[in-house]
DNA sequence: CAGAATCATTCGCACTATGAATGATTTACC
DNA sequence: GGTAAATCATTCATAGTGCGAATGATTCTG
């Protein structure tokens, strides 16, 4: 706990010895992470979604996933979360459940044509956020942000792929 | 938005028109906020310390703000939250409440020593953190990384500066 | 020297997400 | 083959988080 070089912590807004805080990825990412959240959550309030719902779409928009509580292991969420987030996505028309005739106990979730119209219209929506955060990086640079980002992704155990 | 060369999105199993939402900056940075802040919330756990509680000891640890209220704004949260954020600091001894005497509706938040530890003790972990996540990557993708997401940062409103 | 404005604080409320029961269905074992 | 354990979706009660509206103290304005 004490094994800092002294003078390392110097108050107001001088340099700091090594990294402070705000200069670590962990802090970027997470207030980047949060900010950015909310501005796209602001987004598709008008498409009566939230994030949740997006992260549910979009894993269905991915391929077929055998339970519920896969998605919910893939989401990252509690299995009675996934009913009702798919409860809110059935009532917009947006999937369908349908018991697997193969396991009886499962529940086939299916996006429906207007599921992927609301897909499609929240990665509109992102989109056009990307373009607004990345206007000031030439495209060399977008590239490089995509790809150790994608990286970054995979190795903290998102897997997209 | 366009140009990028097929065969690069390949998601599960299917390869989309143009860029998907899991291959947006927006949807990257979400997810990873998300779960690198879920980690680094369990790792800071045994300080007894949430990401807000750091977010208020870093926003302290880079200068002095004349408002509870302004540092409200900073960190994007309600004036009441502040309090009590406060609240559990002065519990932990990070920081001390005192009445300013120009204007003794305002109360001072400075850190104590105790304050400087725990930023300290935040910061290590974050730097390891760091370290895991971008353990794969050579030194010139770290920085490159560091940069642009430092300039995102200030691009999204949030002034580290 | 009143009244409006600003500060920190408290309180009640809404929302989110979780874990523990419940009931239906399937699998495993003897 | 039939019973017990396991697995699934679902509902329910609950904890935690953060916000907005009052409250009380203090300062600014005219």
């Amino acid at each position: 706990m004490n094994d800092l070089p002294e003078g390392l912590i110097t108050g107001m807004n001088e340099v700091k010895g090594s990294a402070g805080l705000p200069d670590t990825l962990v802090f970027r990412l997470g207030t980047l992470g949060a900010v950015v959240g909310d501005r796209f959550a602001g987004r598709i309030e008008r498409l009566d979604l939230k994030p949740k719902h997006v992260g549910l779409l979009t894993a269905l928009g991915q391929g077929s996933f055998a339970s519920q509580q896969d998605l919910a292991g893939r989401l990252g969420v509690a299995p009675s979360l996934v009913v009702s987030l798919a409860d809110h996505l059935e009532s917009l028309g947006a999937l369908r459940r349908v018991r697997d005739p193969q396991d009886r106990r499962r529940q086939v979730l299916t996006l429906t044509d207007r599921g992927h119209e609301l897909l499609a219209a929240c990665t509109a929506e992102a989109t056009t956020l990307d373009g607004e955060l990345t206007a000031h990086l030439d495209e060399p640079e977008r590239r490089a942000l995509h790809a150790t980002l994608g990286s970054l992704a995979t190795r903290a155990g998102l897997s997209t792929a």
